[in-house]
DNA sequence: ACCTGTCAAGTCTGG
DNA sequence: CCAGACTTGACAGGT
């Protein structure tokens, strides 16, 4: 089984390159010239993708394969107050950019849009803004020129009091969507409302493949076992994808805050996951969501390659072999 | 250079 | 019905 590694977002090895730099609402409306406030936003949202390459650049140099992008390139791009703003055609040379490096480079690579896009929704304007945001995540991925491969992660969102209500809502309002939207969009079970058995109902009824974040079971399973069956039937919704099954990990912060993200990851629940999976998963890959960002990812690599069983392929690539045949 | 409070968003909880 | 918690990285203003 081979096994590939990523991280999200920003570097804690890269110094000065945060992709998510912003101006508050607050500032944007201090500045008398609205013209130049627009500017400013604008210089800060290149800068962002300059940083974004800079973080690209970086991962071919330590061989890691997967990336997320931060969900925050374009400064207050969903603000009401910029609602007439259009700074895509200033950016798309930037975003044709990455997006070149991304495919010269073989990289994987996503979006999480964050947890106010809502589909499970009863609200007229939270829905309209949701898609707004899918669209305009997947219109970054078009301006890359990055295919179906990429995907866009959400949650199921809101339970509202009814799960059922809502997941059957939240179909509904995916399946208004544009079918080039819903293709790069995968879904993960929460930590909180949605479990992992339940996201999975969602994902075979609208055929969209599914994230499993295996902290996320820790803490919110709805009393279901992670076990092989289950595991199949979740790497089954990636079937027909042109990319293996994607998992997210981390490890809880404490006891006291179990759902928290530690700073790096404990090597031995996902050795256990890995090990249950090999016989029927040979590719797969592993997002890190861990406050370390890339230096959890170096140090969980250290780890794992001590290991009888694992091999490295590469700085952030693993096979690991099959001891266990019967 | 560093520290503390604030900011974005939607949902959920408690009062 | 409304205020506050939740989450996260970064701004903003202070020392």
């Amino acid at each position: 089984m081979i096994v590939r590694f990523g991280y999200v977002a920003m570097s804690m090895l890269v110094k000065n390159a945060s992709p998510s730099k912003t101006m508050t609402a607050t500032s944007f409306i201090s500045l008398s010239d609205r013209e130049a406030a627009v500017r400013k936003l604008e210089r800060i949202a290149e800068e962002n993708l300059a940083n974004t390459m800079r973080l690209l650049r970086h991962n071919r140099a330590y061989e890691v394969h997967l990336y997320r992008f931060s969900s925050k390139l374009v400064p207050l791009v969903s603000h009401e107050l910029l609602a007439e703003w259009n700074p895509f055609p200033l950016l798309e040379p930037a975003f044709r950019d990455i997006g070149d490096y991304v495919k010269e480079h073989d990289m994987r690579v996503s979006f999480h849009p964050d947890h106010f896009t809502v589909l499970s929704t009863p609200k007229e304007d939270v829905l309209s803004s949701s898609y707004d945001d899918l669209k305009r995540h997947v219109l970054m991925l078009d301006l890359m020129g990055l295919d179906e491969r990429a995907k866009c992660n959400i949650h199921i969102g809101g339970a509202y009091g009814n799960k059922e209500a809502a997941m059957n809502r939240f179909v509904t309002n995916f399946e208004q969507m544009d079918a080039h939207i819903g293709s790069h969009i995968t879904l993960e079970n929460d930590d909180k409302t949605f479990t992992a058995v339940e996201t999975l109902g969602v994902c075979e009824r609208l055929n969209v493949p599914m994230v499993l974040d295996v902290h996320h079971h820790q803490v919110n399973s709805g009393g279901d076992e992670l076990d092989i069956e289950l595991w199949k039937r979740i790497a089954r919704t990636w079937e027909g994808q042109r990319v293996p099954p994607k998992i997210h990990v981390s490890s809880p912060k404490s006891e006291k805050d179990p759902r928290g993200h530690s700073d790096y990851v404990e090597e031995e629940p996902l050795l256990r996951f890995l090990r249950m999976i090999q016989e029927v998963t040979p590719n797969l890959d592993v997002m890190l969501e861990a406050k370390m960002k890339d230096a959890a990812l170096l140090r969980l690599m250290d780890k794992l390659q001590k290991l009888d069983d694992i091999r490295l392929v590469d700085q952030t690539t693993i096979e690991l072999k099959n001891t266990n045949p019967s």
